[in-house]
DNA sequence: AGAATGTCTGGGAGCGTTCACAGACTGAAG
DNA sequence: CTTCAGTCTGTGAACGCTCCCAGACATTCT
């Protein structure tokens, strides 16, 4: 690779000092439009581009943000969530020309190198998704004092590390009520882990509308994955094989209990009407399609990176952003 | 933020000079065990972290390699493809303690970007994801001369830009096997776009195994989205509505495929057998799962990566990788 | 006129590393 | 005892940038 030109050269063939150069790069007052114009010429002419390491040295600032994956490896990304939140927060970060680095943090090791990488100051920001309570990442980025946002609550830390989310709750209770004025009696869930704000608050507001009718034994827990929907609705079909609708708090999860359904000879909606949660691509291409939450999944990514951002420009303390959830009625319920 | 520990305050806690510390960092030899040991403690003492700014500063190198996705912004990660590669990078490239900034290139605006950001040297190399023939990025890269792979080969630039892949064509020729084999006699297929590898040599493997059987009447385009699956489906059935089966260059267009199918009142496999190509996530989750080729993504990925890191670490040149496909017999063929 | 204020520019210092070099010390070979 | 090669260490000089300060100059106010 030939030899980049540097801030040197662009002053040179500008016939200013390095200064100046400087100070146009950065959007300086204090610079005469002759100045300005012939670094500007400069630069097109000469071919340059800053340096970034060069300059986060001196301002102790990076231009990137790193977002931390914290689940186990295989799960990471089974979700389509992961797509939608990371390819909006990559073009919302490179309007601001702001680089997004992805890290896994599925386990000790993976947890040991991000802090290890934010701790070194090559990142402005830690956007954290899909963090379990008790996560200790979390807690040692606190302490670090990066600013870090989460997509979602982190439980039990609501307040140290600010959100965007959608109004989980409000979303669980507008999928139990309508299956309840949809005439169904014997309505079970399959909730998301009980250590992430999906799954405690959507049970919460599935048990808002159903009051005690929400008993244990009409409840199943998940991880988020394929797999554990299908099991899940086994377990529950066992249990309560009267039930005559579940509400799936995602639609991945959902697709899992539709299959098991299906194995186990439910027609769909007719014996048991199914409700997704999330709205995400698998509503639509399973069979038959989900009804479902829509939560503006790219909307949250939006707010989440703008708190960040807020954030890394030195703002104090930003608010959580709640969004709210819409019911999309397809074949499934 | 309290200032961070530097070389210095390591070298004095330890009693030695810059030089030695950072000869241990870099693993150099001509260190005595004592300076070494002292060094060590020192680090963990003050909890110094080597800044890599000042070290790229110095070494021209980053540490981190750029994962360009060059697609149109809501194509990205429709596929499930892309996590699991995205997740397979990560993971191999963190055993190196090489990160990954994730960039979008599915505009103009946004190939510039990229491209300002690896001449800026801000990126050791660069791993190519869904590129087109024709990209100018590709080209732009490719005389920069900074270290870059594909996965998949970049049509008509198979020689400059090494890849890893899957058998392609042979791939589709066991899948047009299997369906002549199982008494298919108007086979159909749906193709990926022809300025990707997999469009072209999937179709080729096809035609290898039909002849002259694989007339256009049966073959049809898709962009490799869901959607495209579907309304190629859609055109199919009407230019060609005694077909029997159909092979789909993607799980995710098979997907699609499937809905149109099942609309028109078709039964799978009984009136067509579908065959895919991937054995993605959604070959499970479909109704009926999916027969389809496997191709190994991970590992497609994985050594996609090695080579990148090869070429990265000074290889003049290394040899594109093609991996084996095998049939995956389900319910849909 | 002189002072005060504001605009614009150049250049030294420093950010935290690595690298090359010079020099000190060791032990073995002549 | 000298020479030489090998081992080990410290230091100055970069790397390419921003920040700050001093100073030149122009304009306005008293």
């Amino acid at each position: 690779m030939a030899k980049r030109p540097t801030i040197h050269d662009v002053a040179a063939a500008a016939g200013v000092s390095r200064g100046t150069v400087s100070r146009v790069l950065n959007d300086d007052r204090y610079v005469s439009p002759a100045a300005h114009a012939a670094v500007r010429r400069a630069i097109t002419e000469t071919g340059y581009i800053v340096n970034r390491n060069a300059r986060s040295l001196v301002t102790q600032r990076t231009g990137s943000v790193v977002m931390v994956l914290s689940e186990p490896h295989e799960k990471v990304f089974e979700d389509p969530n992961y797509g939608v939140l990371i390819r909006t927060a990559i073009r919302r970060l490179a309007e601001r020309d702001v680089s997004l680095v992805v890290m896994l943090a599925g386990d000790d090791g993976d947890r040991e190198r991000v802090l290890r990488y934010v701790r070194g100051g090559h990142a402005d920001g830690v956007f954290l998704v899909s963090t379990h309570a008790g996560d200790t990442l979390a807690d040692a980025l606190v302490k670090t004092r990066v600013p870090a946002v989460a997509q979602g609550a982190v439980v039990g830390r609501e307040n140290a590390i600010p959100y965007a989310a959608a109004d989980d709750r409000e979303g669980a209770r507008q999928m139990a009520r309508y299956l309840v004025e949809q005439g169904r009696r014997r309505i079970a869930t399959i909730t998301g882990p009980m250590d992430t704000p999906g799954g405690v608050q959507r049970l919460e507001g599935f048990a808002d509308v159903l009051g005690r009718k929400a008993s244990r034994r009409l409840i199943e827990h998940g991880d988020w994955t394929q797999l554990s929907g299908e099991s899940a609705m086994a377990r529950l079909l066992e249990r309560a094989p009267d039930l005559d609708a579940v509400f799936v708090a995602s639609d991945l999860m959902a697709a899992g209990a539709l299959a098991t359904l299906r194995a186990a000879g439910r027609r769909v909606p007719d014996d048991v009407a199914v409700g997704g949660f999330d709205d995400s691509s698998i509503a639509v291409s399973t069979h038959p399609p989900l009804t479902t939450i829509r939560q503006p999944l790219a909307q949250v990514a939006e707010e989440t990176v703008r708190l960040l951002l807020e954030l890394v420009d030195g703002a104090d303390r930003v608010e959580p952003v709640i969004l709210p959830t819409t019911l999309v009625v397809r074949d499934s319920a």
